[in-house]
DNA sequence: CATATGTATGTAATACTATAACAGGTCAAG
DNA sequence: CTTGACCTGTTATAGTATTACATACATATG
């Protein structure tokens, strides 16, 4: 895959525009050595399978089941107990490189990690892409419904499913 | 079950106080009531499954998945298959009168059916408990969020796990 | 260097959640 | 009374996730 320069990638610059096309080579490179640094940074250690299944993650930049990601990391010499995938899954989503998609029961490569946020995805139905779409204001109001019955929220999920921007004009 | 007055239930009346523990015997009853007129109007039918189920959930008062649903209902004569369960548990929540908690795995009653809303959900780590809070300030944060992508939302689900005021007390 | 400790990986077995496909029954409209 | 729509029940299977245990590897410490 050709690596593009940084502005000529309108789909990873600008999340409005994540259900555009293009050519994600370079937001993976570019994830992966964040991913590194952040890891370091705490103290753990970025192993071969949990690096090899970001780097899958971020490739495949849509959501993938835990079973689909098994097969991958089982075809290049990894376990192929379900566990394998899952362990790797869930630390990628502790450490906020993954998101998991409780509706699709499906985990995602986190667009822009190290900043502190509360996932929102927005995932089409007509051509299952998800995109990340910024959450603060969503989550402002989330924590302030919560505050009213003294609830304190540690972790949310937040998930629209509708149609992108495509398939709306495909749909006309 | 003894009935009690509509005032005299804080949980039942003030949805900031839904942790709270009461009886709640009457929000069955009123919900029940509420369902029937709802699905009249429309022109379907509250089968004797259906029903019972919306039944059951409304007693439990809390998330039950559709296994647990499931062996409620075998016991009382209906069948024991996963679709008996999957079947009345997904028609509640097409007509409004439930919710699936994806985080979960499971379903709950909807409080107030009737009125049009998104929910969003307030599960408590500790008790296991879900509040239903109010999202229509939540959901007008997602559509705006969702808007700048040109991405329309049709169904969301909004849930948040943390701590509830009882449990936080309890902590202390 | 030896070894103890925490952590990571691999595997087997199983539990839990959900759907597809088909057969038979019920009910209201025509 | 027959058609057609819908509801229920059942069989079978697909898909998702976890528990438990054994092994290996890394790091730190004596």
């Amino acid at each position: 895959m050709a690596q593009m320069l940084h502005d000529d990638c309108p789909g990873c610059a600008a999340p409005d525009l994540a259900f555009a096309q293009h050519d994600h080579a370079h937001c993976a490179h570019d994830a992966l050595a964040r991913a590194e640094a952040l890891i370091a940074a705490r103290g753990l250690r970025l192993t071969p399978v949990r690096r090899r299944t970001l780097e899958i993650l971020l490739e495949a930049h849509r959501a993938m089941g835990a079973y689909d990601m098994l097969t991958r990391l089982a075809a290049e010499g990894f376990g192929n107990q379900p566990p394998v995938a899952y362990r790797a899954l869930d630390f990628l989503e502790e450490q906020g490189l993954a998101h998991r998609i409780r509706r699709l029961n499906a985990f995602t490569a986190c667009m822009h990690p190290g900043e502190a946020h509360a996932p929102a995805f927005l995932i089409c139905r007509a051509c299952d892409t998800v995109a990340e779409a910024p959450a603060a204001p969503v989550l402002a109001a989330l924590t302030k419904a919560a505050h009213h019955s003294g609830f304190v929220i540690e972790r949310s999920n937040i998930e629209a499913v509708g149609l992108c921007h495509n398939c709306q004009e495909a749909a006309a």
